[in-house]
DNA sequence: ATTATCTATAGATCTATAGATAATGC
DNA sequence: ATTATCTATAGATCTATAGATAATGC
């Protein structure tokens, strides 16, 4: 309850970008609430505004946070099938937040206003994913292969998040099987 | 404000649920309060329980309004390059509230009960428009075509999704142009 | 003395309900 | 008499702030 060091402090901090990154993609970013999210890094809600300047900044931070966590990934640098199979999975699916923040968010982030600090982190995370995917794709011109892997990237994520979406868990898996298919091809 | 004719009551009921279609696409399940919704229909919010059971049951009325309206389009039944070139518009992108429910709710309805009312409409939204697209590819196999239509329906959606949430015009230009052309092949 | 965290609360906003009002429709 | 709509409000919940508490770190 008092204070802590500045080094438990820190780790506290860290804790509450890890839980937030979690609760935002699951729940999205107006479904979770400040006290919420301190509630699971073991903290109290008034403790907040200490180490964040309010929750749209710590939405940003946590998107950041979600989308360097799986940069690092070895199957987002070994090959375009690896990262199909990575992202096309029904574990992709079922744990959004674990998975991608662009497919989490997506619907979110395009109800933020243009200048939303949001907003730019997903659109950074949507270059650095398509520039990944061009350096995946195998001969063609420098614009066929940019246009390859821009498709690539929206059938990945339009395939996942509708997947997500769905009633029925054969259709899901059927979604998700096809975008593969389509994407080696 | 006082009682108005049954006929009158009908019309005010579907302005609500017309209003609230356009208003969930453009803000999200919860991004709207039933008194917006019914201001927007220019009722007082108290009227509304007297329509409707709650604002989940709304909703799922919302969403069935809205894929039937956008059912009614010509081009989702002449051919696979007219449904690809209204879908994959700037128009589209810049118009969640009249576009397609799908698109513009996937991550909200991701985040409802495996058995919410709003799910189960979600589902039939992508079954029938699968259904529309495999009836709209050309030759091949009856699972191949499928196969094709699936994935198409990801990228269409995929783009969709990035193109409003991405920061910078031009490449939302460019995920549109990129998903028409792989989904035209 | 500084400061990380906590308690308490102000001010919005949201869903839902209760009861009043007044025109419709039998 | 019935009922579509309105006014008013209860009860939750949410963001943000103010001030208290008590251990850290000079």
């Amino acid at each position: 309850m008092p204070r802590v060091s500045q080094e438990q402090a820190k780790l506290n901090r860290q804790r509450v970008v890890d839980v937030a990154a979690a609760l935002f993609r699951e729940r999205g970013l107006n479904g979770v609430g400040v006290a919420d999210i301190m509630a699971s890094a073991g903290l109290t809600h008034g403790g907040f505004y200490g180490q964040f300047a309010n929750k749209e900044a710590l939405a940003a931070e946590a998107f950041d946070h979600a989308l360097s966590d799986r940069a690092q990934a070895k199957e987002y640098r070994e090959s375009r099938d690896a990262l199909l199979s990575m992202y096309l999975s029904l574990g992709h699916v079922t744990s959004p937040g674990q998975g991608c923040p662009v497919a989490a968010l997506a619907n979110d982030v395009a109800r933020e206003a243009p200048d939303s600090p949001v907003r730019s982190r997903f659109t950074q995370g949507v270059r650095h994913l398509s520039d990944l995917l061009v350096g995946l794709m195998p001969k063609g011109s420098e614009q066929r292969r940019r246009q390859r892997a821009l498709a690539t990237m929206s059938t990945m994520v339009g395939a996942v998040v509708l997947a997500r979406a769905v009633n029925d868990e054969t259709l899901a898996k059927e979604l998700i099987l096809a975008a593969h298919s389509s994407a080696s091809a």
